[in-house]
RNA sequence: GGGUCGGUACCGAAGCGGUCAACCGGGGCAGACUGUAAAUCUGCUGGCUUAGCCUUCGGAGGUUCGAAUCCUCCCCGGCCCA
């Protein structure tokens, strides 16, 4: 029989970073329950398979849920393959363009790939809802439709708008939030974890059990993580995320940028920084930004690539951004001469792909952005010999280099 | 099916016969500054063999010396009516 932390810890772990626990008696009871009958609770994660590419905004959720597992509970991630058909509504002003089937399969895939960084994934249980979901008739989709109002529908802010403004509402829209409820029933989910944009979704699961006799699910609101430049939340789409795959140097360059405001929440909810150390990390940011938010920065990284790799990081960034120095690094190519052994530094921009166009570096060249060897070039006119130059450093803005050879 | 409004550069949005490669905002890029790749300020933001030339304003034709701007047809979207 399963043993648990004592409930006082439980509670103190899972309300870390929490937006709302709804409702939070029920917590303690689940708990309780879960103690006295050696039971784990089930713990429901459902993943919109979308997007596949997970940014440390979506960890938030997924650490909440590495939380339950490392406490004991079992977690669930359900893959919405079937959901991702209808496409979200939450938080869109317009209807979302439907995947097929096969795509959000797909993605599906190379969420749990990225997810597992962060789960234990030998103790999750993974299930696809199109598994129930598209075993269901239409009468059965009409018995769960029967479960809630169209009132209660559009008391969903993004509906209401939607509705007020006369944008359209596609009745397939409405059906999104009983599909996530459905899953709650389908897998008798405890708890549902979930960002603050799902709270109606959520909430919706907890009123459909409850219609079919079992016990509703509590539902874990958790944070949307603002992005890197701060303000909006972090999206893709925004270009303001940090991903989880992305390399050590650019995620401790990116961590580093945000706002100073933001260290301790990023500590908070998208690090492992141990819960007790908060509160030393909170002064810490506020009394030295700086050497706080490249803890943060170390913190990050070693959570995905290891102490290591966020050692070197820290080096990278020294030298490339503080120092401005060539980064050692560097990519070497070999151009094709005009003539002879000559090249315009134009074609010659373009070919090593620094820039796109002709004009384009016409323009960076008289902006004072590139140097050969360090030196500004002033003249766009200049040409290369490529038989006395190379080898040497081109260097456009300040991050994009690459060494110009020629053997010829 | 009828009516109506609209489709302009990465996005939003002006322009409604010449002075339009096309105002403005966002984004992006660059320069200065900074602990930072943040903030702020400034500049740039179709292409080219650049005092000029070429290709763009949903698509195809047409009118005109000249069209993003006018006409015809077609495609796509919003709203209203049925």
């Amino acid at each position: 029989m399963p043993t648990f932390p004592p409930i006082d810890e439980q509670l103190k772990q899972i309300r870390r970073g929490v937006e709302d626990i709804v409702p939070e008696a029920a917590l303690t009871e689940k708990l309780e329950q879960a103690e006295a009958t050696g039971t784990p609770l089930t713990v429901k994660l459902g993943c919109d398979p979308s997007r596949p590419d997970l940014h440390i905004g979506h960890a938030v959720v997924l650490r909440k849920l590495r939380q339950f597992q490392d406490l004991g509970h079992q977690a669930v991630l359900i893959i919405g393959d079937f959901t991702g058909m209808i496409g979200d509504p939450s938080g869109r002003s317009k209807t979302r363009p439907a995947l097929t089937f096969e795509e959000t399969r797909e993605n599906g895939r190379t969420y749990f790939e990225q997810a597992s960084k962060i789960l234990d994934p030998d103790k999750t249980r993974i299930v696809y809802n199109s598994e129930w979901l598209e075993a269901m008739s239409f009468s059965d989709v009409i018995e769960l439709a029967g479960k809630y109002t169209v009132a209660r529908m559009l008391e969903r802010d993004d509906f209401e708008q939607r509705y007020q403004a006369g944008a359209p509402i596609g009745v397939h829209e409405f059906l999104y939030p009983l599909a996530q409820a459905q899953d709650s029933v389908a897998i008798k989910a405890d708890i549902e974890l979930g960002g603050t944009d799902q709270r109606f979704n959520l909430l919706v699961g907890r009123s459909v059990q409850q219609a079919k006799g079992l016990d509703p699910q509590v539902c874990i609101l958790l944070p949307l993580l603002e992005g890197t430049g701060g303000g909006e939340k972090m999206s893709k789409s925004l270009d303001n995320y940090i991903g989880i795959d992305e390399a050590p140097e650019q995620m401790y360059g990116k961590a580093l940028s945000i706002p100073d405001d933001l260290i301790y929440r990023y500590f908070e909810l998208a690090t492992d920084a141990p819960t007790d150390d908060l509160e030393r990390l909170h002064t810490f940011a506020q009394e030295n930004p700086r050497d706080a938010k490249h803890e943060l920065a170390h913190t990050l990284v070693s959570l995905y690539h290891g102490d290591d790799a966020a050692h070197e990081a820290r080096t990278h960034f020294q030298k490339t951004v503080i120092e401005g120095a060539v980064p050692d690094d560097l990519e070497t190519f070999t151009p094709t001469p005009d003539q002879d052994t000559h090249i315009g530094l134009l074609n010659l921009m373009s070919q090593a792909r620094l820039t796109e166009s002709n004009s384009e570096a016409r323009r960076l060249i008289k902006q004072n952005a590139v140097s050969i060897d360090g030196e500004k070039v002033q003249n766009w006119k200049r040409t290369i010999d490529l038989a006395t130059e190379p080898p040497f450093v081109l260097q456009v803005g300040k991050r994009r280099y690459v060494r110009i050879a020629y053997d010829g």
